[in-house]
DNA sequence: ATATGTGCAAACTCTTTGCATGGAG
DNA sequence: CTCCATGCAAAGAGTTTGCACATAT
């Protein structure tokens, strides 16, 4: 990880999540960035948001029908609920995977996905590559 | 849903579907369907993906770091696993949400993703929209 | 015969990149 | 003073749409 400026840009984006800690879009950042430098550019969101998460800032999550969204990363392991009905976020304590279907109680559970990433027993097997 | 015609184009569609069960890219669909009939656009590839999805003959899946793909919609529920080695996506027998963490011997688990839809507590509670 | 489906190209959204300028160190 | 970061605009991916023509029914 090289060295990086702590430019105002980027000062800006940090206070963002550090006033907020639901996920946001790309756009949503912009718009709460500006308002602590107003001449700040969707370019440099992008860029920032990539630095941001490559030094361990944030994390990326891209949610099916919803979209790309950034959180802090020092949140524990979580997973997300997303309400058709207010289009909202919200996380949930406590990983589903490992501790049964938990859902809070008042939710109704319309759908679920989960997916899984890491290696296949044919590529853990032998294949270097 | 409105009566759908039955177009040599359509058909293919429906044929690369018959011929293949793994998720499959709009880029591919377009590729193997050209087999059938090549002077097929992408436009129509998609355009057949959703109402072949409305019509509830597939299904569509966006998986995060991978895209969106399309499947039967007749297979059992299931959710997948993306070897990120090989960049292939895998079926799963089974749901983990109600099995709990069921990953098939030999998968090297990396990282997993659960995304629930619904509706929370407050939306279910009072609101009429 | 008639209206829906198709193919092409243009439009759109989201994200990334090239380049000249600005500012952190 | 030097180089990295920024802002803008253009370029890319992926997907959708307008329009004239083809074709299933």
């Amino acid at each position: 990880v090289p060295a990086q400026r702590n430019t105002r840009q980027r000062q800006a984006i940090r206070k963002v999540f550090e006033e907020t800690s639901r996920p946001l879009r790309p756009l949503e950042i912009l718009d709460l960035a500006q308002r602590h430098v107003n001449s700040i550019g969707l370019a440099t969101v992008y860029r920032c948001l990539k630095a941001l998460t490559d030094e361990g800032f944030l994390l990326s999550l891209t949610m099916p029908e919803v979209g790309t969204l950034y959180e802090r990363a020092d949140k524990k392991h979580h997973h997300h609920f997303y309400c058709r009905a207010c289009d909202q976020l919200f996380d949930l304590e406590g990983c589903t995977l490992e501790q049964g279907g938990f859902v809070p109680p008042g939710y109704a559970l319309d759908s679920h996905e989960i997916f899984l990433y890491g290696t296949c027993a044919t590529c853990s097997t032998g294949a270097t590559s």
